[in-house]
DNA sequence: AACTGGAGACGGGACGCCCCGTTCCCTTCC
DNA sequence: GGAAGGGAACGGGGCGTCCCGTCTCCAGTT
């Protein structure tokens, strides 16, 4: 997620390491400042001026670690998605929690909007854009794959189920929430999704 | 749509407005304007000074008819979307032809793009989030309302039907398209999520 | 019917403020 | 000595507002 993460550790060759590494508390001040603006700002609004003042942070040291505003506000609120194991048994719960970190997310404190700020950032910026749907890959998609081809090996679900249009389905009513009707998910939004999902796959 | 259509007719019934009337012309040029500003701008780096420069006009002719600039973009954006007449026999094709402004629209020109730039707006300001909601009421609920009674009149759909739901099965894949995926939609999309809200309100 | 004056919308220019992205300076830490 | 940090300042540009002179329409007068 973050931009520049490679640090020129050059130390082969009798190469002296040199220089102070990154400072966390310098990051987490400004991925926190971050939420705030998006927060109270949106993203049209959205001030890199006002993070460096909240974060009392200089604004080269935001720009030489994150050179695209709309990445940056992505780090800040993918933080807020804790992705849950998929341990159970039972289909619907699975799935679910592919969709529960949304769910927490939007229903914590302010999160919907800097959730919100983030995903308009991803469709305002081509960049930012192709950094959401890696995220999104990862952490819906390729967990997805995996649960959708052992339910259709036990016939449980059609056999020619197509992966990015389950993807499509299960996700999209996320963006309407919160993009479209700017408000949370509601309680029980994952299961509910999850078990729509499940019908329209059944054989 | 328009944000100051009422004029000030002073109380006593002797006073007549004078003066000249709105230009349509200068309507126009703005709203082409706006277009060409969302395709290349976007939402966070849209505009206003640039509008002006593009459609030769003042801005306080700007403002005094668009107050809200995300209520200005949804007025551009929804200019492309041309309503049809549902009058069809086959359910697939009457609840599709909700979709195929959105279908049509996004794979015309720069029509995704600005498309995208009016949802943006509608996300980003309360305001414009509200003007949007209407308009889809409008255009999509209500419609989607009528169809679906009679469908589940002839027992062709269940008769516990959700509606709000609906809506939001219907048309929340344009969203992940337009937004997430930054992609016009596909040829046959209306017709696929028609065919999909379809099989999941089968009775 | 022709004239006149007021009201309102228009394009254009200017304002004070803020934000953008970059650059420089100086300190701190490895 | 070198790299990262905070802070200040730069020129460029957008913001929303205000003012100006012009144009157009309409009402009442001539």
């Amino acid at each position: 997620m973050a931009d520049a993460e490679e640090k020129p550790t050059k130390k082969k060759a009798t190469r002296r390491r040199q220089g102070p590494r990154r400072s966390e508390a310098s990051r987490a001040a400004i991925l926190e400042a971050t939420r705030e603006e998006l927060t109270a700002s949106g993203w049209r609004k959205f001030s890199v001026d006002s993070i460096a003042r909240r974060a009392h942070a200089s604004k080269q040291t935001i720009y030489r670690w994150w050179p695209a505003t709309g990445n940056m506000c992505l780090e800040a609120a993918t933080t807020l998605l804790q992705p849950l194991d998929a341990s159970g048994t039972d289909p619907v719960d699975r799935i679910a929690t592919l969709l529960m970190p949304f769910e927490t997310a939007t229903r914590s404190g302010n999160g919907h909007a800097v959730l919100r700020g983030a995903m308009m950032a991803a469709a305002d910026e081509k960049e930012a854009g192709e950094t959401w749907r890696n995220w999104m890959k990862s952490n819906v998609r390729a967990p997805l794959r995996l649960i959708l081809a052992e339910l259709a090996a036990k016939k449980r679900i059609r056999r020619d189920y197509d992966l990015d249009e389950s993807v499509n389905l299960l996700i999209s009513p996320v963006w309407h929430n919160l993009l479209i009707m700017r408000a949370p998910l509601k309680n029980g939004f994952s299961h509910e999704q999850a078990r729509r999902l499940l019908r329209l796959l059944a054989p």
